[in-house]
DNA sequence: CTGAAAGCGCTTACAG
DNA sequence: CTGAAAGCGCTTACAG
């Protein structure tokens, strides 16, 4: 009978039909006390589970939450951006919480993710973490909110459709005002600030408007293009530097840009922070243990994953669409300071 | 109609059976070419999917695969193992391979996880990533295994039970010569090296076998235990310290724990590698940001996800079980070497 | 408080 | 090549 019992053969041993079983197993308040006691017992011997597609089918819910990550273009396939994967934890901890299971998948910029998952059944809601460009992937979120699909997004808010993020802004914000209160005045953006990208884009943002409030000019030269990994990263400064811009301070728009930067300023053999000064953006693992450790702005995985499942879960249950704004927080390290 | 499509519906449009309708959409042999092609564009309008639970409660296998990982017990709950982490990316990409989906789920040492997944038929098999104590851990294996679940574990063979590793001896034995080939000759080992904690065990035997081989007494006194964590890292290192063995090398059992290791070092006013030089294990992501960049011995994670992927599958298509030890490689960087 | 029955949406022998 | 039918194992009105 090897985790093959069903309920059926509860029904048996116990003398009830099979319906009370269902019933007992559910702690429905119709059926008696001992009768439930009994049936659970005779479960429990039997090594009984309910049987999942047996009652997703009937009940037409799968109690599963499906994750899908894009992944971003990176040289090195294999390396999933360190910030989503520290953001897996809350979430498959907050979906576990809520009694879902959670349905892992990363995608390539693939045609029609969109509907694989809660089409099938496979889960009651998808939870989007990360995307290749903003402006191919938006008629693909609309495809989703049309489909009546329940999903909840990462990113920043857009159409009214339902994201979690950090304020990006304020985070740009942030990092620019440290890097002036610590004298720097030219100050390099490096990551694509355009609509393509607009969680940069608002970073960029929040960097232009604190040097506006500081009365500096806002120089296009200063920011180069890049996407968040190290190896752009590296390139973007790699240019930046060669352009001989007078700059004596970086903000990455990504701890992985940083990562990248500080390679090429070690590489041409400048000094950091003596001969620039970096903060980076999202406080990856790896921030802290960087040499010299990196200033950056923390965007807090844990209640952002939290969110997310709590969204998508009240968005199945109806309740209305929600957007949520995280603070982040500036994390000074030694890569902006001199000690 | 949204995403409600069924094979009925499909059916009554193209005029033919629903039986047909779900040949047509299997690729069945049986069915005409134009009827099929006819059903597929129809299904393709709907925007039809099969139902999941539906087919999986028919066919009884849910064409999905679990993957428990066993949080160690850190300090900092949200952290997890860096180096599970690093497989997960793997893993996920192997199943999407052989189309499967991935059902993830941490684990606390809780009593009856290992019966939840396959006997609700949530999945045709089980991974499981690391566990608390081994000991502790064996006759919950057992159990697995007498109800006849599907699964493999990372983890050094026992008992001919399935299980994917890398061979942590060669690995300590790497390690430690390449100490001995720096100079050293009093080099500390630093985590738990017994039967309940079985990798770092055997990474402890690679570690005598390297001393004896090379004329050196294997003293117990330079072996503290730590689990793998930074914070207990730490602690081992600092009580060692303070135990004034005169040692000048450490071998850490684990990245996490050479972490802790260095932090300790760098607290007393050591340098590294001057005063003493350090080897971890894992070769986790952080450790070539670290500094100095941590020589250490890496487990290859790529191809340890898609080897417990394909395992997996081969048991579950009832072929013999199988154990497979990968070949851990020794990454010399500064924290063992003069630059 | 309990049971008999219907039905969720498929897949697959069985019959033609 | 196609269709009618059974059945996977549940949940839940419906009737008592």
């Amino acid at each position: 009978m090897k985790g093959k019992a069903t309920s059926i053969d509860i029904a048996h041993l116990a003398g009830v039909s099979q319906s009370t079983v269902s019933r007992a197993l559910r702690n429905s308040p119709l059926v008696n006390k001992e009768t439930t006691e009994k049936v659970k017992q005779i479960a429990k011997e039997l090594n009984y589970k309910v049987d999942k597609h047996a009652s997703s089918l009937r009940t037409q819910q799968s109690n599963t939450l499906a994750l899908l990550i894009f992944a971003d273009p990176t040289s090195d396939n294999s390396l999933i951006n360190p910030f989503f994967l520290s953001m897996l934890g809350s979430i498959t901890q907050a979906s576990a919480k809520h009694d879902y299971d959670l349905l892992l998948s990363f995608q390539q910029s693939s045609d029609d993710w969109h509907a694989d998952f809660e089409d099938s059944q496979k889960a009651d809601g998808i939870i989007l973490l990360g995307y290749g460009d903003a402006v191919d992937f938006a008629p693909k979120l609309k495809q989703l909110d049309e489909q009546g699909t329940h999903y909840v997004r990462w990113g920043p808010p857009a159409n009214n459709l339902p994201s979690i993020c950090c304020d990006n802004k304020s985070g740009g914000y942030q990092a620019t005002q440290h890097l002036l209160s610590e004298n720097h005045s030219r100050i390099a953006f490096i990551g694509d600030a355009s609509v393509h990208c607009p969680e940069f884009f608002e970073r960029y943002q929040g960097y232009a408007e604190a040097l506006i409030k500081a009365g500096h000019p806002i120089e296009p030269k200063l920011q180069t293009d890049s996407i968040s990994t190290e190896q752009s990263g590296y390139e973007a400064t790699m240019k930046l530097l060669k352009a001989d811009q007078n700059f004596t301070a970086i903000f990455a728009a990504s701890d992985l840009i940083a990562i990248g930067a500080i390679k090429a300023i070690k590489e041409s053999g400048k000094h950091i922070p003596t001969d620039f000064s970096i903060v980076g953006f999202d406080d990856i693992q790896i921030a802290r243990f960087m040499n010299p450790p990196l200033t950056t702005i923390r965007q807090d995985t844990s209640t952002a994953g939290e969110a997310l499942v709590e969204t998508l879960l009240d968005n199945i249950k109806g309740n209305l669409q929600q957007q949520i704004l995280l603070n982040p927080e500036l994390i000074v390290r030694n890569s902006s300071r001199t000690v």
